[in-house]
DNA sequence: AAATAATCGAGACGGTACGTCTGGTCTTACC
DNA sequence: GGTAAGACCAGACGTACCGTCTCGATTATTT
């Protein structure tokens, strides 16, 4: 038999909540207990929905920063992967660099959490790299032995190493002399 | 001032204790109750002495990992950084990685522990590589123009973004791949 | 007026499935979901047709139990009383003492309870008693001038209170020894 | 080694804030959360020291009641024994009456509490109660041929079962008639 | 030597949050 | 309209650790 429908109105108040809570305090504090509090729900009715507080708080940031992250792409490849690395930087420098670097903390001891952000977060910007590559070596911008994923690793790493490890600045700058390095290795030579 | 000096058994049975639990079971599950009772020692103890259980588990972390992670220098710079980068993907895909990973995980949460690892592991390894980076410059085989923190990054930061990030493999073939792109961009033309 | 009448079969499938889950785990183990989920019934069914937990136990305790306990009544009103208050002991030793046990227990903080338990199980035997002792004043055994209730009590309370305070053993030997002295007390003098 | 001592005053205050939630709400409303937001205390510290509600409940109960039930003992022992009937009776229709009601209702279900009960509570009150009947076997009054335990439940039950199990009224008429038809059974003819 | 002072082990303390459980209500789809 | 299924809010359960705080016992220095 049937049984009562799952309320959305719940589902939305959790993932409102959690976000809320999770932007003002950070991942850290996050509590299920504070999310069912503040969303007027039981924590049952979280638990029977969620693996536990990371799959909940992935779920909360994509929902909430999906809007916010689309990345255009235009003109030249070379020029469309160093803007890309600069709209990523920007993105990372503000409040919600911080939500993300927390998850991906959380992610390192808890695989549901690197699952989650992997495949709902990374990987569908990966896939957009890997595009605007192929199209760069399409146009004979780029060398075409190169493999994709680790050009583009070479590319991008260093934005996450900065956020991540060492804390160091990625003004544009930084990107730009990066971007110079890692370009000069990747284009056809004499271009 | 007089009293009782600080029992040194007692500091080397926490920082023991601390790492055997760390290794068995991971950093999250680390209790400072855990280590206190394995190390028939009062929590009060490891309090007095350390910050938190971030700043326990990077002192014993440390303690134990130093000697394994000497990192050897000899010949041609280039041959150097690239040998480098192989045993530090080698460190991390072995037992080590876990703990590591672990705790820039936590770091991400907790200012203390990203201090504690940056500047008692990280940045000594990074003093050690841009002595080699300098010494490739000094020999004429890296450009001149380059800031030696941007080179190293580039560099070195995809290990990092596969082992915190996406979790793609870090084998001898990758790194190769990896560095023949951007030492092409690092080196002096012609060389 | 309309709509479906109410299902004999899902009365029987919750008091049964009531009697045999308070038979195996005792009325404290005893949930409204686990009937449910036993008897194959929605909680709502339930809660619509018992009041709770109590309300229910004690129905499905009568049902089950009822037949179980037809006190005989024959002879001479002394004779009669020691058997029952025997017969009766022998029962509340056996399993269903436990029921009665938990149930009386649970009345004491749910008027419901009571008040059910009360006058569909205590009161038809209370008048039965009643109705002995009123023969034998009838024959002459008993003292006129001794109000039923009261006698009755006497006679009775003790299988009570040892059954459900002081936990005292109930054998053969205490009826008789009590019966003796109440029964010195209840009946015509010289007799 | 020894460690800290056992707070005293959080003992207090949590005896206390249990008879008082208890008072105010029964036994059935008491939760240890609750006792412990009133005690000011943490959950663990009563986990720590009783095994349980019921084991709280007896010893608040206990610690409350104990100054007020100084049962006076002087007399005849046929006197003595109505009187401590009499004012049995009358605490048991008072306040502490509910309280006990509902301690010997979850003793049922519960052998901690059922134990507890019996030794801190009733036992020391019956040895009292076989004191004074042994006093008036000794005095002549008694038969010297029965059991005290038998007696004591004879006289004593009725006013449990009518508390417990009947609720009918306990007033002196019924005590005295009662104790007229058992003392009966009890006295040396005679006398 | 005695007094002083800091450290140690043990462990109780007030708290927070956990994840589970049950209670009683409400909704939905089927009969 | 009654029913089985089951989601919902609510809130207590007992546990695990947190970081702080006594305790007494144990060293070292300083008088």
């Amino acid at each position: 038999m049937a049984g009562r429908k799952r309320d959305e109105a719940a589902r939305q108040a959790i993932l409102q909540s959690t976000f809320e809570l999770m932007r003002e305090e950070g991942f850290s504090r996050l509590s299920i207990e504070g999310v069912a509090a503040c969303a007027g729900v039981g924590k049952a009715t979280i638990y029977r929905w969620w693996a536990g507080k990371g799959a909940l708080a992935v779920e909360a940031f994509l929902t909430a920063a999906e809007p916010l992250i689309a990345f255009p792409t235009s003109g030249s490849a070379r020029d469309d992967i160093v803007r890309q690395m600069r709209l990523l930087a920007e993105f990372y420098r503000g409040p919600a660099g911080r939500l993300v670097r927390e998850m991906i903390g959380a992610a390192q001891c808890d695989a549901t959490i690197r699952t989650a952000f992997m495949s709902d977060f990374l990987e569908p910007r990966r896939e957009l790299a890997r595009a605007v590559f192929r199209r760069g070596v399409a146009a004979g911008e780029f060398r075409a032995d190169v493999d994709a994923d680790v050009a583009i690793d070479a590319l991008w790493s260093p934005i996450y190493y900065r956020f991540l490890v060492s804390g160091a600045g990625m003004e544009d700058a930084f990107i730009s002399a990066h971007a110079e390095i890692v370009l000069r290795g990747l284009m056809v030579d004499g271009v």
